[in-house]
DNA sequence: AAATCGGGGAG
DNA sequence: CTCCCAGATTT
């Protein structure tokens, strides 16, 4: 039995029972190939779901302000995504009279849409024979056929998809290059793959030469950085405060945030009422004090960003403030939100306090 | 070619 | 702690 034949049987019995597998629409297709971008099945799901609940056709997503669009977003991560998903549902609403193209180099053009998502679209909804290649595929080709070129380097993204379109099934497409990815997903797993139920065992050139475990090689990791943040947390006697919109290029673009001071290392309280002296909203600040006894170290993949919320009292915020009960309602970075679940379970709620 | 962009789960 | 996930885009 061939390579791809092998993965259709291993397919057809292991599949799992996802909602995008019982359609080919080109919207929920769409839709779920964004959400899982660099994101596990169990982590887009319930997205998923709200997103098709939200907006069942690709007119009521264009149709939806961005605001809902990225508070339905939030926590997913990669927020260019929601971005980018929400323009394209535009475009293809208003300009492609809903109707989505239908070849892998029309698709291309979408926003958000490259090389993988292009091929998924164009295989699973329209047949096409475009080989996906994502990172389950990396890990089962360099493994099966034991090829140790960096999957991330240039030479890498052009063999790999190279071999790709060789071995994948023409006729069969759609169920080929979903298989090869839950193949990838559930037996030949980074860690540990239990090779000895493995259906392609016998000539897995990986196994026979041991190397199923440096397999396949990435080129290194970029550093993580360090990052100091102080939020600036107003509450007001009449129960405002103020959130501002991230609008530069960068980490949560678009998402809203409390005012945000950075600083080269963690500030001690004399060190910021120094600063606040100086601003414009602050000066008259009643009093100052550090909400979590300990800063919190917030971890991307690239950032890990020490943090300490200051709850500053005041007595009234004289323009952009906004009734705290609302702040639920602006799309916040998991950072934002988390610090929004510890505040209402502390002595400072509800707001309306005698105390302030 | 390298850096950037999030968050979470497995081991 | 490290690794990596149905990658795309910018620098």
């Amino acid at each position: 039995m061939t390579f791809a034949n092998e993965i259709l049987a291993w397919y057809e019995r292991n599949k799992r029972d996802l909602p995008w597998r019982t359609t080919t629409n080109p919207y929920n297709i769409w839709l779920s190939e964004i959400m899982l971008q660099q994101t596990r099945v169990s982590q887009g799901l319930p997205y998923y779901q709200k997103f098709v609940e939200n907006f069942p056709a690709v007119e009521d997503l264009a149709e939806a302000s961005e605001e809902k669009v990225l508070k339905l977003w939030q926590g997913l991560g990669y927020y260019s995504r929601a971005r980018n998903l929400h323009a394209t549902a535009k475009m293809v609403a208003y300009e492609y009279d809903g109707q989505f193209p239908d070849t892998y180099k029309e698709l291309l053009a979408l926003k958000g849409v490259g090389d993988y998502t292009a091929s998924a679209i164009a295989s699973i909804c329209f047949g096409r024979p475009e080989p996906v290649v994502d990172g389950n595929v990396y890990r089962v080709l360099s493994r099966y056929f034991g090829v140790d070129i960096p999957i991330n380097s240039t030479e890498g993204v052009k063999y790999f998809k190279q071999l790709a379109r060789e071995v994948m099934h023409l006729e069969r497409i759609r169920d080929y290059n979903q298989g090869i990815m839950e193949f990838g997903a559930m037996q030949c797993v980074p860690q540990s793959p239990n090779c000895q139920v493995c259906p392609l065992s016998s000539s897995c050139k990986a196994l026979k030469e041991g190397t199923v475990g440096s397999l396949p090689v990435k080129l290194k990791k970029t550093k993580v950085k360090t990052l100091y943040f102080n939020y600036l947390v107003p509450i007001s006697k009449g129960g405002l405060t103020i959130l501002e919109q991230r609008t530069d290029n960068g980490i949560w673009r678009n998402l809203w945030q409390f005012p945000l001071l950075e600083s080269k290392k963690e500030l001690e309280l004399k060190e910021l009422k120094v600063q606040l002296e100086a601003s414009e909203h602050f000066s008259k600040a009643l009093n100052v004090s550090r909400f979590d006894p300990m800063s919190i170290i917030h971890k991307l993949s690239h950032r890990h960003i020490h943090t300490v919320f200051w709850i500053i009292e005041l007595n009234d915020i004289s323009n952009g403030g906004i009734p705290f009960e609302k702040v639920e309602q602006y799309p916040v970075p998991v950072l934002i939100d988390e610090f929004l679940k510890r505040l209402k379970n502390s002595y400072f709620w509800p707001l309306n306090d005698s105390r302030l």
